[in-house]
DNA sequence: TAGATTGTTAATCGATTAACAATC
DNA sequence: TAGATTGTTAATCGATTAACAATC
């Protein structure tokens, strides 16, 4: 039960069962492979391969218990999870972050984000925004290891060098800019203008099967 | 030179390539596959077969013209480009998305944003942020084939519904939800939650390589 | 037993990497 | 010619799908 190689893909499916094994009825005890996957037009052997790397509860004939399964996956994914994490960089991208509903969903908290406006603040939801000159007490204190930075581009470096510095060991980029750190730094960068091309180009190619 | 299939991972690379391109030397007419390889860390093959799909422009023993290869990335990129697309939702994460750096670094461009509030505004940047109620009209107009949600969960769907309605192909979601459209309508939602995980697991997982 | 379901083993597919032939 | 570089063909790898055996 050990995850030892985890592609986004899978986590995005297994993000998926969760969802539909808690919208289940009250009622609902033991649910298969096969139903889940009919429910999520998946095919039913994936569906029945990713829930065996994930757990051992399947039985025969009757399928997972729903609330053993449930458990399995959110031990399979949170086995990582109380990480700290916090923003560099609280404009409408780093708030809207700090704020996003999905990562309480997934059981996920960013903690707080740090800005160069002066005042300590809060966003609508009560996150709490501190000046960047208290990134590094913050960090040590709580044992910060993932930063995200939502700065602009030109200062996205600067925020990636000074998170390294405080001891950060995965930063997780929303600037449009390739960052440079040291190799056992774990960089994962958004690239949304990539994320965007993708979806025209895949728009037009299908236009030309279509037409 | 036809964009066949592109997977997403290769349209990072392309606009990795292009980066590069145009940031070296004036002087620097020509570049083989083995430098950009090297400077960018990754595999010469790869990025050699990764400059045959979109160019033939390459020659032996020079490599390829500078000129001639910016052009043709950028030409294979953009064969989709000027698909015409606005946002839904102009809270705190819609307005970062219009006033986005790495849009425009990429001839990529978002019109305007829609909002419940009823008054027309600008974002910092001056985009337009209209009234959800001139959603139709707008899109009607100026041919909107690219819709980006960017409200809260609870919304999104009928978000959603409203942009189909309007004649949108693509949909681009942000907010935390499973949307359900039509089968023609191309959905490609974000899912930050998993992108979050995502790093996480990576992080424990070396963990227990590295100690 | 028969049927539903799981888990396993083999086949397919796409992307990457390696080895090599072609050529300026 | 020799060397650098490209393009091509074959090998590898991981993820998905298909076929099947196991079993409650």
């Amino acid at each position: 039960m050990e995850p030892h190689k985890i592609s986004k893909k899978l986590l995005n499916r297994l993000s998926l069962y969760l969802d539909h094994l808690k919208s289940l009825p009250e009622d609902c005890d033991n649910i298969s492979a096969t139903a889940i996957a009919k429910a999520l037009e998946l095919g039913d052997v994936q569906v029945r391969k990713d829930l065996a790397k994930v757990s051992d509860g399947g039985r025969r004939r009757t399928g997972h218990r729903r609330q053993r399964l449930i458990a399995d996956i959110e031990n399979y994914l949170s086995s990582a999870s109380g990480t700290n994490t916090i923003i560099v960089g609280a404009g409408n991208l780093g708030q809207a972050l700090l704020d996003y509903g999905g990562f309480a969903n997934s059981g996920l908290d960013v903690m707080a984000g740090f800005d160069i406006h002066s005042a300590t603040k809060r966003t609508k939801a009560g996150k709490p925004i501190y000046p960047i000159s208290k990134l590094e007490s913050f960090c040590n204190r709580y044992d910060v290891r993932i930063g995200i930075i939502a700065v602009p581009a030109d200062s996205a470096q600067a925020a990636c060098d000074r998170l390294v510095d405080c001891g950060v060991e995965a930063i997780w980029n929303f600037a449009p800019v390739q960052l440079t750190t040291p190799q056992n730094i774990v960089v994962h960068s958004e690239n949304l203008a990539v994320s965007l091309t993708a979806l025209q180009v895949q728009l037009s190619s299908r236009e030309r099967k279509t037409s």
